[in-house]
DNA sequence: CTAAACTACCTTTTT
DNA sequence: GGTAGTTTAG
């Protein structure tokens, strides 16, 4: 067994705490309010730290690591500091270097809960029936795997999709419930074949080698559950525990953190049960609401004094979070000023709501309401689902408003990336069967379903791996044609680049653009002539470069598995449109919340798969969306809103009733929807959900923008800056420059909407109509030469 | 085996 | 309305 490697476990360690020692007094301590110092100075047993947002966790958190250091009550890599995200993890790791002067390199338990699992399993694979390079499946091959288990159980995967099967084992593993430990009462799972499949996805895995991202944490729970002799060494080495963002934990993690932290019990949770917003991934908001339960005799901690958001932002959201039954209860304040109340706005549909809150940006950037001139960079856009994100594209694209989608399909998941991976996976081990079926035909060379079939039984007769198989299949001539000679080719490729990764004979970036090229796989896209395809390649001259950063491909793949993230620095500001989840922890001057409808938001299926605890999870969102915000915070609604295609009305959300009215400023012009207060009033007024009538649709007419005192002050202000003028004036250098580079009837290409032809030319704007797209105006930046788009080098 | 036609679905997402 | 995944025709 791999036992405590001391080596690792020491790497940096004196060098840090030496220095830490040597300050005597602690000036670090000095800018904390009295609870931060608090939960600070409590180092020994139980605590937790309810940190409310913004109120400075993470300086608590990482002030604390400091403090213990500084202390010499644990030496760096004595301490375990776990996170959710990589992001954080680095975070965490900055801040610290920055506190005690020095990069902290000395810190090998800081880290996602992942990271750190990935760590001790592979010390202690043999202990989980596997070898300590066990690769890591992603959810893509985790489906794969789980299709063909399906398949083989002659399961209708119409009626029981393997994607489902995947959820219910995904569930199943946030509970630290191993096949055989899975409770009766779930033995109905996927058509009562869950518990069985799960089993054998697992002996699977085994046989592969391989772990999902569940397994991480189960078979170190696991571990630590069989092996108390395992367990007792890291009780020991681990002296103080740290985890943040405690209410997003799942029971499999709380496991994990209750075995580690059970001998001396130095463990300190930091969370926010208001902030609790991932219940539908296994996460539980009881474990935080447990703690004092969990761990008698636990000091806690409350942050309570805000130092992000001004202090009508803060009441507006205490107000809505207020309606939530069984918090542990947190009454924000802030010593700044109460700055601007909390906007609420009505619109007619959708897309006016977009367009208004262009328009505001945009007046934005020049200063209003006595706030200085905002950067794109400060503002933000919140939506509950990413559909609603659509809507602002377009809108932004033919305004030619910057912007930037966070989310999304992170880098290393997008098709090209993961195929690109294969082949390098191939090309480091050449069995790697998933790597194989991914790439054998991609790009198409004739080999189909039969023809992998022909592999695969091949393979299995005589216990090799699929690329041997292939191999026997092509010397016995199993295959013909096309797809045999295909077949042959790729196997001698696979070969050559094996050879020359053991052989070291080139750079392995080198080798990287040699196997992509050699593959056929940048040829693929070349000549794919879809809208999507220069995105591509330029992704994978992307991957490329991030080879660079490490010294062979086995490392970059090691690392690659866990680390997801996308973090793509681009120049210019622009503004940023998120989930209100991905936008948990961030924070921005302006924020924009839209689509505050009921059946929107809170979203119609969280309240009817979870009742009141979805409610109440929908909510809390309402609570981080708000509290995003430092200085402007907009909530905006909209009656009409095209759903799946058809027109569909909406009644505010319940949660514009609970804002307290004295923190809100109403712009809705009165007499949109009867009067009065907006929401109590829309509610009341529109009754039934026929939604808006006729009549009602007159008086929105009627009423746009000449009586109403707000509305008039957004009217003005919409003339001052020219709002409703076509912005020929903006960005002149740069548009002249553009528009001289069309005429009518050239062939350009969009980036979201493809190939088209320019039919007419106004000012910065083109009327485009695009091939795929329809027709459409765009500002000119936004489009390049027809020819351009095709040479995208590699 | 591939391309076109058809149909069912439609939150939130990290590792 | 749009896409992903599947069926059907070439």
């Amino acid at each position: 067994m791999s036992s405590f490697s001391e080596e690792d476990a020491f790497e940096g360690a004196m060098s840090l705490s030496q220095r830490a020692m040597r300050q005597s007094a602690p000036p670090y301590l000095d800018g904390l309010n009295p609870a931060q110092r608090a939960a600070v100075e409590a180092l020994e047993g139980p605590v937790l730290m309810l940190a409310g947002a913004g109120t400075g966790k993470t300086k608590a958190l990482t002030t604390r690591i400091v403090h213990l250091l500084c202390t010499g009550s644990a030496r760096p890599n004595e301490i375990l500091a776990v996170t959710f995200t990589n992001k954080a993890a680095r975070e965490m790791k900055s801040r610290i270097g920055g506190q005690l002067g020095e990069a902290v390199e000395g810190m090998p338990w800081l880290g996602t809960f992942h990271s750190i699992c990935v760590k001790l399993l592979r010390r202690h694979a043999e202990l989980a029936g596997l070898k300590s390079n066990f690769t890591i499946l992603d959810t893509d091959d985790q489906i794969r795997l789980l299709k063909q288990l399906v398949a083989a159980a002659n399961i209708d995967d119409k009626r029981w999709p393997a994607r489902m099967l995947a959820g219910v084992i995904d569930n199943w593993k946030n509970r630290a419930w191993t096949p055989e430990n899975v409770p009766v009462g779930e033995s109905s799972a996927y058509d009562g074949k869950g518990v069985a499949l799960y089993a054998q996805y697992q002996a699977r895995l085994k046989e592969l080698n391989a772990v999902d991202f569940g397994d991480l944490l189960l078979h170190v729970v696991t571990i630590f559950q069989q092996r108390p002799d395992v367990l007792e060494q890291y009780q020991r080495w681990f002296r103080y525990i740290l985890v943040d963002e405690y209410q997003d934990t799942n029971v499999a993690q709380y496991l994990w953190l209750r075995l580690l932290a059970g001998g001396h019990r130095n463990i300190c949770c930091v969370g926010d049960d208001d902030q609790s917003i991932y219940g539908w991934r296994g996460a539980e908001v009881g474990n935080i609401l447990r703690f004092e339960k969990d761990f008698p005799g636990a000091e806690v901690v409350r942050l309570e004094q805000n130092y992000r958001s001004t202090g009508h932002i803060l009441a507006a959201a205490s107000g809505v979070i207020a309606a939530n039954k069984g918090r542990l209860g947190k009454t924000l304040f802030t010593d700044g000023e109460d700055g601007e109340k909390v906007r609420l706005i009505g619109h007619w549909d959708g897309e006016e709501e977009a367009r208004w809150i262009g328009e505001e940006i945009e007046a934005m950037q020049g200063g209003t309401r006595g706030m200085a001139p905002v950067s794109l960079d400060d503002v933000a856009i919140l939506v509950r689902a990413s559909h609603q994100m659509r809507g602002f594209e377009d809108r932004f694209l033919t305004i030619g408003l910057p912007y930037r989608v966070i989310g999304g399909p992170r880098f290393y998941e997008r098709m090209e990336i993961r195929d690109a991976m294969a082949y390098f996976r191939l090309a480091v081990s050449p069995d790697d069967d998933l790597a194989f079926e991914r790439i054998v035909n991609t790009p198409k060379r004739g080999l189909g379903d039969k023809a992998v079939q022909t592999i695969q039984r091949t393979a299995r007769a005589n216990g090799v791996s699929l690329v041997e198989g292939a191999r026997l299949a092509v010397e016995a001539a199993l295959l013909k044609g096309k797809g045999a000679k295909e077949l042959r080719n790729l196997v001698q490729s696979l070969d050559r680049w094996h050879a020359q990764v053991r052989a070291e004979a080139d750079t392995h970036v080198e080798l990287a653009e040699m196997i992509l090229d050699e593959s056929g796989y940048t040829g693929m896209w070349q000549a794919d002539k879809t809208p999507e395809a220069p995105g591509r390649l330029e992704n994978l001259k992307e991957l490329v470069k991030a080879l660079e950063g490490f010294d062979n491909l086995q490392g970059f793949l090691e690392h690659v598995a866990l680390i997801m993230d996308n973090e793509t620095e681009e120049h210019g500001a622009k503004v940023s449109i998120m989930t209100l989840h991905a936008a948990k922890g961030l924070e921005f001057p302006a924020v924009f919340l839209p689509g505050w409808e009921d059946g929107l938001f809170p979203s119609q299926r969280s309240m009817d798969e979870s009742g009141l605890k979805g409610l109440e999870e929908e909510r809390r969102l309402a609570y981080v969306g708000i509290t995003r915000a430092e200085r402007l915070c907009t909530i905006s609604f909209a009656a009409n809103r095209r759903v799946y295609g058809q027109w569909q009305s909406a009644l505010p959300s319940r949660f514009i009733d609970e804002l307290p009215e004295d923190h809100v400023d109403v712009l809705t012009p009165p007499g949109l929807y009867g009067g009065g207060y907006g929401a109590a009033g829309m509610a009341g007024g529109l009754g039934v959900t026929g939604g808006l009538n006729d009549a009602m649709t007159q008086r929105v007419r009627d009423a746009d923008g000449y009586n109403s005192p707000g509305w008039k002050r957004l009217q003005s202000r919409s003339q001052q800056r020219g709002m409703s003028q076509p912005r020929e004036s903006r960005n002149v250098t740069i548009d002249l420059t553009a528009v001289s580079a069309f005429t009518e009837g050239d062939r350009v290409f969009h980036q979201k909407f493809g190939y088209g032809e320019v039919m007419a030319i106004e000012g910065d704007k083109l009327d485009i109509e695009f091939d795929k797209a329809g027709s459409k105006k765009v500002v000119a930046r936004f489009v390049v030469a027809a020819e351009q788009a095709d040479d995208v080098p590699f």
